[in-house]
DNA sequence: CTGAAAGCGCTTACAG
DNA sequence: CTGAAAGCGCTTACAG
């Protein structure tokens, strides 16, 4: 049983030298000499160790990812598609980086001891790992949806800013003027953005800007389900609620359902990341359309950008959203 | 800059043998020495190489997994929260591996060239690549939610024929008599599992058995509107059914709804699953909930145990669901 | 308790 | 076009 390289030149009658010229597709190998040394490894069904390879090399084809376990967020597993495309477009294989929360442990050690080439990180926030540490360790490492950069570093996400603010333009078109905005975590990279969408549709349309009419999550329904208790207690209801999430739009039209307002009618909602429920809610939702597919796609091509262009700059990529218009919002008649 | 066991030799005085003691906490090395070596290895922030160690010891630390790219399903991060936490636990790290397509692609091929100590399979179907090769392989492998077994490969599924007639033998208690069920694929292992579940509720409840309350879709929500649709046309409709996922429900109630039937008064419900959705549908539907945490978890552990443990027999792990009595089911009226 | 040496399975100058 | 040899960074008998 032909195991390694060595047994290979043996049995082809060749040196080692030869072998490696087959395996990589290297020139200077005669015709004949190619198609023995094929034969044989043909017929031993023999396989390159990977691992060797890596070891001489220094490289591994492998790229890190590291992943919240609070990714049981919905829509991990389709940005998941996005990436497995790029990753048989490159040739990289994935590493699912677990975490260990000890205190002596560190993203950097893991990356190197795996000798990973780049690496994906996704679901987390500024402050819940040490990123600097990483960003200093000039690891080509890629973002999704927080805007890290650094000379070897930086990012992918949807345009949050935007979308939010386009959000609430169409609200104002459909002429309502009382329009809340129901967030996620300020602390979150998309959260700020979003609020920041909020506040300029708010501005340019000159619309006056009320503190009551904005709540602060936790892109949950629960969370959507408060807000809008809360907001049906002022003077003044919003007559449209533009949300950071669909949860939390789900949340807001429940609370809404029970104290009587009917959707759209009473209440305009709009919803931001089009999850699969958007489409079944009663009625159906008006949200934001995130394209996941392209995250996951464009951050693996990004990372292989970064690794093997020796002096690409490090992306910050917006990626375009969707307004995806259904039932839930109408024309203010108050 | 140490980069190797060779200089934090040199710079602690010692040999390169002793060096890899104390980074293994092997005995055999005096107390001062060992603390010697351990300050160097500390000052030079020296990251012993994986790929190294692994190429020597012929291990890799790796677990490969292989899922559908049409993974993009509801479940996946949550299965991937009770990997997460098994990983941790034995110390393997996740190898995402990317399939190709072209016909000299071989599962087995990619296993052992990257080495991985055992092999996830997860999401696929009988006849979708083939298994066989890998079983031959006797690489150690666990199959999630099919039922391949081998010398050293096994698999974990939820109980799905229980499950199933439990909830035909539910409605049965309700006084329905006219029960329908809506499948996804018959060549799915669950598929097949589900339908011999209500086969057996059906028969030993000694209820007739009707082809026409029979519908075998896709898992999805589409299949289960277009189920109930054709089952409105029959002479005497059913008065409840079984879904064999909680979007084919979703679909039902939908259909059921068009048509001007209310949930649960003219027509119950059951799903399976236990999406987010579920809580969420009016009325919020009863169903069978899978405990995908614990089939991540147990996945990891047992194929732990297949790698590690000599003569571990090849695993069969049922993981028990649970009913969860919503508002989708009354008692028959009629 | 310590270390010299062989070896894991490859790649890569280099010489012929 | 071909091959001997050094080396990637480790581990592990083995001898002292």
């Amino acid at each position: 049983m032909a195991n390694n390289i060595r047994d290979i030149a043996k049995l082809a009658g060749v040196s080692v030298t030869t072998v490696s010229k087959v395996i990589n597709n290297l020139p200077n190998v005669s015709p004949s000499t190619r198609a023995r040394v094929q034969q044989v490894i043909q017929d031993q069904q023999f396989i390159p160790s990977h691992t060797a390879r890596g070891l001489v090399k220094g490289k591994s084809k492998t790229i890190g990812m590291f992943l919240t376990t609070s990714l049981a967020h919905p829509f991990f597993s389709k940005v998941v598609v996005g990436l497995e495309s790029a990753l048989k477009k490159t040739g990289y294989d994935l590493l699912y980086l677990t975490l260990d929360w000890n205190p002596e442990y560190s993203l950097v050690r893991h990356c190197l001891s795996r000798n990973v080439e780049g690496v994906l990180i996704f679901g987390f926030q500024e402050n819940d790992l040490n990123f600097e540490e990483i960003i200093q360790s000039e690891i080509p490492t890629v973002f999704i949806d927080l805007d890290m950069m650094g000379r070897r570093a930086g990012y992918v996400t949807s345009e949050n800013v935007e979308s939010i603010k386009n959000a609430v333009y169409y609200l104002h078109e459909l002429k309502h003027r009382k329009i809340a905005f129901v967030n996620g975590h300020l602390d979150s990279y998309v959260g700020k953005q979003r609020f920041e969408g909020y506040r300029r549709g708010i501005q340019e349309l000159g619309l006056p800007y009320f503190a009551e009419y904005i709540s602060i999550g936790d892109f949950t329904k629960e969370s959507g389900y408060a807000a809008m208790k809360g907001f049906m207690q002022l003077e003044e209801p919003p007559t449209a609620v533009v949300c950071s999430s669909d949860m939390i739009a789900i949340g807001v039209i429940e609370a809404a359902g029970e104290a009587g307002l009917s959707i759209p009618q009473d209440l305009s909602v709009i919803g931001f990341d089009d999850i699969e429920l958007a489409k079944h809610t009663i009625p159906a939702l008006t949200t934001v359309h995130q394209d996941f597919d392209t995250i996951g796609n464009q951050s693996i091509l990004l990372l292989n950008d970064l690794i093997n262009t020796p002096h690409s700059p490090p992306p910050a990529l917006i990626i375009p959203t969707k307004f995806v218009i259904r039932k839930s919002c109408a024309e203010c008649t108050r």
